[in-house]
RNA sequence: GGCGGCGUACCCAAGUGGCAAGGGGGAGGUCUGCAAAACCUUUAUCCAGCGGUUCGAAUCCGCUCGCCGCCUCCA
């Protein structure tokens, strides 16, 4: 609300309420919802893993215009189409890792909440029924526009042609529509009808996180003036703040302009994730910290998808290292490598801590790479070596573990990359092919062996010769 | 027009007034049968420009330029 980072005091101590703005089922989903699901499902999973019981809500609109518009050209009802879209958008988001919320509400199973809280709107005198329509009155709460910075008189200024002249002011919103002929229709005092669009969140979320709770969140389009109508309705009914802290999300650009359906300039998850495995998309997402826009590119993904690379094929040396690591006792130089273990978790909680800054997380995750990248080229061996790459590898699930990626094993991870670039090889023939590979290596015909290495790489697999056999994995980038 | 945000190397990107993280790319090197991976060195005397505050500013203030967003449905 300040329009400033602020220290996160929950209104129950080692409690957050957390109430984001899900979809609107009228259509596939795009990049721009994804970043919205990923960045909150982060700072949920970072509440908890810091110790706070969160309960996180997230609604699904299921009536609405845009709905109806499309059951009608469709030609089947309105429930159909929420109903189709809605299983879309969870199966979207479970390719992202996205976990589910907690309460996940539908707006038509909360009409009769809704009836209620613009039942309490009219008794207080914030509401007027005109027709079957019901309006709130802005005018009547001073404080509104205090989320977006607006005022009143710009607001009303920039005001577009009115086409309802049966609104006191055409900064008056709709809490309740009345049903136009062959639209589906509620009953309620004002007659047969719809919510608008904006009474949902303030009915839902006082159902499931009362009427004042911690977090808020959604896509920085939300603020005004979705957010700001939920304001003016939530805190008008219970004269108590609604909310602590207001989050919202940047966008996704395209050429520097937002990503959205009004401009065509789309890319939905689907279609990316025909190129591209859903972790890189993922990982691209926590790039950039969640308020800045992030310019949406192929060559963002291919240098995200290279980075993941990287992170695998270490823990692939790790692995390699565990499982063949001498005994002898040649701990070798491990001070620095121990110096950057002893303060990586605060290093990544000081990160998240400031605004779930995630790419300055990342940053830090890569240092512990490369210094134990560095550590293992040192060719140590022995208990004291082992247990400092044990704890390596501990921080980094650790840390993988609350962003919920890098956790794969390699062989998922180019199983999954072989899968998405759509290789022309199976597992069995390449194996077969490093086979050959190898035997050519052992008569020293180096000839032959490069040949069949250049002959995989074509393919789009890379081959690495080890002191014990030869590893494969798929070109990246 | 009102309100808000952004501008950091070849590209992406973090940066809480005190020597400019991290990733990708480029150049050189170590290792290797040759590679790849990995590591090392190097690639911003400087953070859009100009002023100001300060012992000290990418970080604070002012102005200028450029880009974007919201003000209508929108993640």
């Amino acid at each position: 609300m300040s329009g400033k980072k602020e220290d996160f005091v929950p209104i129950i101590p080692g409690q957050a309420g957390m109430y984001v703005c899900g979809i609107t089922a009228y259509d596939v989903c795009h990049l721009g919802h994804a970043r919205s699901a990923v960045v909150f499902d982060i700072i949920k999973r970072y509440l908890r893993y810091r110790g706070f019981k969160v309960t996180h809500v997230r609604n699904i609109t299921d009536i609405d215009d845009k709905i109806i518009n499309r059951a009608q050209k469709e030609g089947v009802s309105y429930d159909v189409v929420a109903k189709k879209y809605t299983e879309e958008y969870y199966r979207d988001m479970e390719m992202l890792g996205v976990s589910r919320a907690d309460i996940e509400p539908n707006a038509t199973d909360h009409i009769k909440e809704m009836i209620d809280t613009i039942k309490g709107l009219i008794d207080k005198g914030y509401a007027y029924p005109v027709g079957g329509d019901v309006y709130f009155e802005v005018s009547k709460f001073p404080d509104y526009g205090k989320l977006s910075k607006k005022n009143v008189d710009d607001l009303m200024a920039g005001a577009r042609v009115e086409v309802d002249e049966r609104k006191r002011s055409p900064l008056d919103f709709a809490l309740w529509k009345s049903s136009k002929e062959g639209e589906p229709w509620w009953e309620s005092p004002w007659g047969k009808g719809r919510p608008g669009w904006h009474i949902e969140c303030t009915a839902m979320s006082s159902k499931y996180l009362g009427e004042s709770f911690d977090i808020h969140g959604g896509g920085a389009d939300l603020i005004f003036p979705h957010h700001e109508n939920e304001i003016a309705q939530s805190e008008a009914l219970t004269g108590k703040q609604f909310v602590t802290y207001w989050m919202h999300n940047g966008f996704i650009t395209v050429d520097k302009e937002k990503m959205s359906k009004s401009l065509g300039n789309f890319f939905t998850i689907k279609e990316i994730l025909e190129k591209y495995e859903p972790e890189v998309v993922r990982y691209f997402l926590l790039t950039s910290h969640y308020r800045s826009p992030i310019e949406f590119s192929d060559v963002q993904l291919t240098e995200s998808e290279l980075s993941i690379d990287r992170y695998y094929s270490t823990v692939t040396r790790i692995k390699d290292f565990l499982e063949t690591a001498g005994a002898a006792d040649k701990p070798g130089a491990y001070a620095e490598l121990e110096k950057i273990l002893s303060s990586f978790k605060d290093k990544f909680h000081h990160a998240m801590n400031d605004d779930f800054n995630t790419a300055s997380a990342l940053g830090f995750i890569f240092e512990l790479i490369r210094e134990v990248n560095k550590y293992l080229d040192s060719k140590p061996s022995g208990q004291k070596a082992k247990d400092v790459i044990l704890k390596t590898r501990e921080l980094l699930a650790e840390a993988g573990g609350v962003l919920n990626i890098f956790n794969k094993t390699p062989e998922e991870w180019y199983r999954s990359l072989m899968k998405v670039k759509k290789l022309d090889l199976s597992e069995e023939a390449l194996l077969r092919r490093i086979a050959d590979r190898q035997e050519a290596r052992v008569q020293k015909d180096w000839a032959k062996a490069d040949a069949i290495r250049k002959e995989l790489e074509e393919k789009g697999v890379l081959l690495e010769d080890k002191k014990d056999g030869t590893r494969w994995k798929v070109k990246a980038g």
